[in-house]
DNA sequence: AAAAAAT
């Protein structure tokens, strides 16, 4: 049994020094988890200097010298900066209003905790209030912090505050929600959050946060992660598999304590208090996108309230300075995008000597958008554990070759669970699917925009930029309260239409993909995808915009023959969501054309849609390689524009190695592959 | 085609 990877009982290192001594001055030093109960004598955390956080807003100015985390984990989105006062973007892609509590000011989580009201002052109490976890571990034993109303305030939220609510998640369509585990001894699955397995801190923090239930991927994963197994999840977002791996990890940590010290580290090989000031993380998450990691980040803040165990951010586009803080003052679990990782990495700043917990998630995500590199980088060329000393947890919405492939380098012996999709079961939605040709979508939609009336918000997709802009444009021009979302504009322009959207002043937002995704916004109750993204996890992701938190929604999507590449998935979507299906979808799905689109095999399932399968059980294979890249197909073209193998379930197994893997099921209809579907879009 | 990612 492969047990020997959780945060062992390590016994604490009473010999540690405490780093008061060598902490200078004013200067953050890092205090390991074991000694973070310690009073800090000459106060080396940011009591020492944080200080005078300005009582009212002042979270976007100038720096002061000091140890004011202001900003440290809300890093400012607008080139600029937000003026003060003023709302600001928020890294997950939300609007946030300006609140003169919610970042570092005092008394916040992020405060550096000491003045103006905070109940954490410096000198004697040592407690700093970073990101949630100001608990202790003393004596071999987990000491919560005590309980902070405001902080719980900020991070779960008001009761029944709808704002807050359950993340848009509606827990009885998760019951439908097929998963299939394999491997070898797959532990059972939990039916509730209970004791045994979980820690009793995080049970209660789990109510904090309203959860009832474990979705179908915590009910696996929990178990096969307390097991100390790996594990390769596909899943999509939402299907709460961010709980699926914070749970047990978290869990654990709280009842095993933290690491010793790192084992050998860089320098000194222990920590260099004040000097080195770098961070030994037992926990690992990385996620591709910045919105992912806060979102991720806010979770951990959630479950890690009150513990030991401080959760820490950092990306790309953010001051990297707040960020240095920020890891120096404890980092035991951090949530990072690869390029900034190695940044800090280079910089001697984050060492991963001590990694006991590997998170990859939407690891399908991260290579299309070419992290690879970075993320081999990491996991291989740096002084992360090997892989039998570490456990290794991942998770993509889909299992092609190249993540076959990560996970084979990555992985030990894995579980394998595939979880069906969330949404598609959504019966909140209703979907509509219209016959439009391109030259009558806009005569189309301003029927829709009148008889549909002025209830709710109305979300507009476009499948380019200037689309959105010349929709929004005519929609203004015929007296709609329109506006637009997309990439080109500037961080301003998008906060603005979307705070105008929001509050309802332009109901009606044309948007790109920019919106598709992580963004949540209430009372959205129509989403029109006038145009038809090319994947149908795109179209699962837009319309979940609408729908949320137990409303209905209505879904209009304008199709036409230019979209026949979607139309066998969005089929299948509209029966498994027990959608009407309109006449000529079915005709058109027959008509076929030895292209379906997506050169899915005849069983198989497409990329997204639930299935994909444990390759590992897949026969055959020339044994050992993978082909190279010569064996992807070798169809000129067509193989880079797919990405990594659509197969279905014809996925080749690792050892399929030449083109008859690749495309072996799918139906491209084009062997030959050398026109493939260059003319795709 | 759009989006995102270290500077």
């Amino acid at each position: 049994m492969a047990d020997g990877l959780q945060m062992g009982n390590l016994s604490l290192n009473e010999s540690q020094h405490a780093p008061q001594g060598n902490a200078p001055v004013g200067r953050a030093a890092y205090i390991p988890p074991h000694l973070r109960q310690r009073g800090p004598g000459p106060a080396p955390g940011p009591s020492a200097t944080a200080d005078a956080a300005p009582s009212g807003p002042g979270f976007g100015g100038p720096r002061d010298g000091g140890g004011n985390w202001a900003n440290a984990n809300a890093p400012n989105f607008s080139p600029r900066g937000p003026a003060n006062g003023m709302p600001s973007w928020t890294p997950d892609g939300k609007l946030r209003p300006f609140n003169p509590n919610a970042y570092g000011n005092p008394g916040s989580s992020y405060g550096g905790g000491s003045s103006g009201g905070g109940s954490y002052s410096g000198g004697g109490s040592s407690q700093q209030a970073r990101g949630s976890g100001d608990g202790q571990w003393r004596d071999g034993k987990h000491v919560p912090g005590p309980a902070n109303a405001r902080l719980e305030r900020e991070l779960f939220g008001v009761p029944n505050d709808p704002s807050k609510q359950q993340t848009g998640i509606n827990f009885s369509n998760y019951d439908d929600i097929p998963v299939e585990a394999s491997g070898n001894d797959v532990p059972e699955p939990v039916t509730q959050f209970t004791n045994p397995p979980l820690d009793d801190h995080l049970i209660a923090n789990i109510k904090l946060a309203s959860y009832i239930i474990p979705t179908p991927v915590q009910k696996y994963s929990v178990p096969i992660v307390m097991n100390g197994r790996d594990l390769m999840a596909c899943a999509q977002t939402g299907s709460g598999k961010t709980g699926g791996f914070l749970f047990p990890i978290l869990s654990q940590a709280f009842q095993n304590g933290p690491s010793a010290a790192p084992a050998q580290g860089g320098g000194g090989g222990q920590f260099s208090y004040g000097r080195q000031r770098k961070a030994y993380p037992t926990s690992l998450i990385l996620a591709p996108t910045r919105e992912l990691v806060s979102q991720i980040f806010e979770e951990a803040r959630k479950f890690a309230y009150r513990s030991w165990v401080r959760p820490c951010v950092v990306y790309g586009g953010a001051d990297i300075g707040s960020q240095l803080r920020q890891i120096e003052r404890g980092c035991d679990l951090l949530v990072a995008t690869p390029g900034r990782l190695v940044d800090l990495i280079e910089r001697g700043r984050i060492s991963l000597a001590n990694i006991k917990y590997l998170v990859l998630d939407e690891a399908d995500r991260m290579l299309d958008m070419g992290f690879e590199p970075q993320i081999r980088r990491i996991v291989e060329g740096e002084d992360m554990p090997g892989v039998d000393d570490r456990q290794t947890l991942m998770f993509s919405a889909t299992f092609p070759r190249d993540i076959q492939m990560l996970a084979r380098d990555f992985l030990k012996d894995y579980i394998f669970l595939s979880v069906g999709r969330v949404g598609s079961t959504s019966e909140n939605i209703t979907q509509k699917v219209e016959y439009v040709e391109d030259a009558d979508k806009r005569s189309v939609l301003l029927d829709i925009l009148h008889t549909h009336g002025s209830t709710g918000l109305t979300l507009i997709f476009v499948e380019t930029k200037r689309m959105a802009d010349s929709l929004s444009d005519f929609l203004i021009n015929q007296r709609f309260p329109a506006t637009a979302i997309h990439g080109d504009r500037t961080q301003r322009e998008r906060e603005r239409a979307l705070e105008l959207f929001r509050n309802g002043r332009c109901p009606i937002l044309v948007a790109t993909a920019v919106a598709a995704r992580g963004l949540d916004i209430p009372n959205v109750t129509h989403v029109i995808n006038y145009d038809l993204p090319t994947d149908i996890d795109d179209y699962v992701h837009r319309i979940g915009r609408t729908g949320r938190a137990g409303n209905t929604g209505i879904a209009t999507a304008f199709f036409n023959r230019g979209n026949r590449g979607v139309v066998r998935d969005l089929l299948e979507l509209l029966k498994e969501a027990h959608q009407e299906v309109p006449a000529f979808l079915e005709s058109i799905a027959r008509e076929g054309s030895g292209f379906s689109g997506r050169g899915r095999g005849g069983g198989g399932r497409g990329r997204g849609a639930t299935a994909t399968r444990d390759v590992r059980r897949i026969p055959g294979g020339m044994g050992g390689g993978f082909g190279g890249a010569g064996g992807y197909g070798g169809s000129g073209g067509a193989a880079p524009s797919y990405g990594s193998g659509y197969g279905g379930a014809a996925a080749p197994s690792y050892g399929g190695g030449g083109g008859a893997g690749y495309g072996g099921g799918g139906s491209y209809g084009n062997p030959s592959g050398s026109s493939g579907p260059s003319s795709w879009w």
